[in-house]
DNA sequence: CGTATTTCTTAATCTGGATTAAGGAGATTC
DNA sequence: GAATCTCCTTAATCCAGATTAAGAAATACG
């Protein structure tokens, strides 16, 4: 699925005002474990995923990373407390696989709106979006054990789990990569 | 705060633009264990809580209530995956004191979108804020244990702390209601 | 009032998943 | 083809917080 087609499912726009909206994005490419933010930088844009896969994550006290989220192909990923309060990130975002990305800085996004109103509705719907998808993470969280979780997790990204390290998966689902290889030679 | 500041917060409106915006909201009240919102319903509305307390939960397979967020003066609440995707709403949003909000239906929304552009960037900031708030959540979760997200949560909340159960806090954390009476008697 | 309901506390026991420690196996690199 | 990474597995032990079971306090209410 290309961008535009992309776009069209949550707002109708032409040719014409597809042009517009890509003369303010930048394409950009990383390679695996090149970040897109890195940590105590301001975040300044939107990253729209055209291949590959990047994870944001921090680090505890203790050291360890944690992982909030993946994003691969037609995701937007950004740190958006960094970039709506200008403030330095306390995440950083980098690349899993050789990665491509359509960056939109603040500024870009804030005279395309002036430009073209309706891609204001289009990033309101994707905030929806993003937040529905981040209650439906809470609700698995606090209504499954740790085992269900994973595998309910791979079940529903089984593809996307061939791509990525299982101490990842591990990370994200706030588990150890110990626990995750009890479950596996438990469920045969 | 009027809701006419909170907007101003966000965009710049004049009371013209105020009338109209108002013009589309229903003034509700509710007592408590009264339902903004009932479990299968379709959730047609955001609400805006000018006065009062609710909370947005639901049972788990063991039966216990699980609490997702609560929601004070100067919050919007609704169940967003219901909202934009007209499905029967797995959530309860009930109001724990005595509670009048504003309800805008969606169909309002739509045609005040219309009506009023800006209206459609209102919402956008919202929704990032109210993601913003989500992360956060989910970083205490995975960075904090249970004791030190409760100390945490009763230091930035202590106002709101007294409005409330003990056991509703303990809900919305993810504990006991014993595992609370424990960490007090331990912290004198 | 007194009775009922709701909320909170204490304490013993239990358990899911962490920690620790060791080793194995597949890639990469030279 | 040996050395070095990077990742995964197994197993013993440990612990934060759940569960269970009683009561004790508040609070509401006829």
């Amino acid at each position: 699925m290309s961008l535009f087609d992309y776009i069209n499912r949550y707002v109708a726009i032409d040719r014409e005002e597809y042009e517009l909206f890509c003369s303010h994005l930048r394409l950009r490419s990383y390679l695996p474990k090149e970040r897109l933010l890195d940590l105590g930088k301001i975040c300044i844009s939107r990253f729209f995923i055209t291949k590959g896969c990047v994870r944001l994550y921090n680090y505890t006290e203790e050291g360890k990373e944690q992982i909030y989220h993946f994003a691969i192909e037609n995701w937007w990923i950004s740190d958006y407390a960094s970039l709506t309060g200008r403030s330095p990130s306390k995440q950083i975002i980098e690349a899993i696989e050789p990665t491509e990305v359509l960056e939109l800085t603040n500024a870009d996004f804030e005279s395309l709106c002036r430009e073209l109103p309706k891609v204001e509705r289009l990033f309101r719907i994707i905030m929806e979006k993003t937040y529905i998808a981040l209650q439906n993470r809470l609700e698995f969280l606090f209504n499954l054990t740790s085992e269900k979780q994973y595998l309910n997790f791979i079940k529903r990204n089984s593809s996307f789990v061939q791509r990525v390290p299982q101490y990842m998966i591990a990370s994200y689902l706030g588990v150890t990569p110990e626990f995750i290889s009890k479950i596996k030679s438990k469920n045969q």
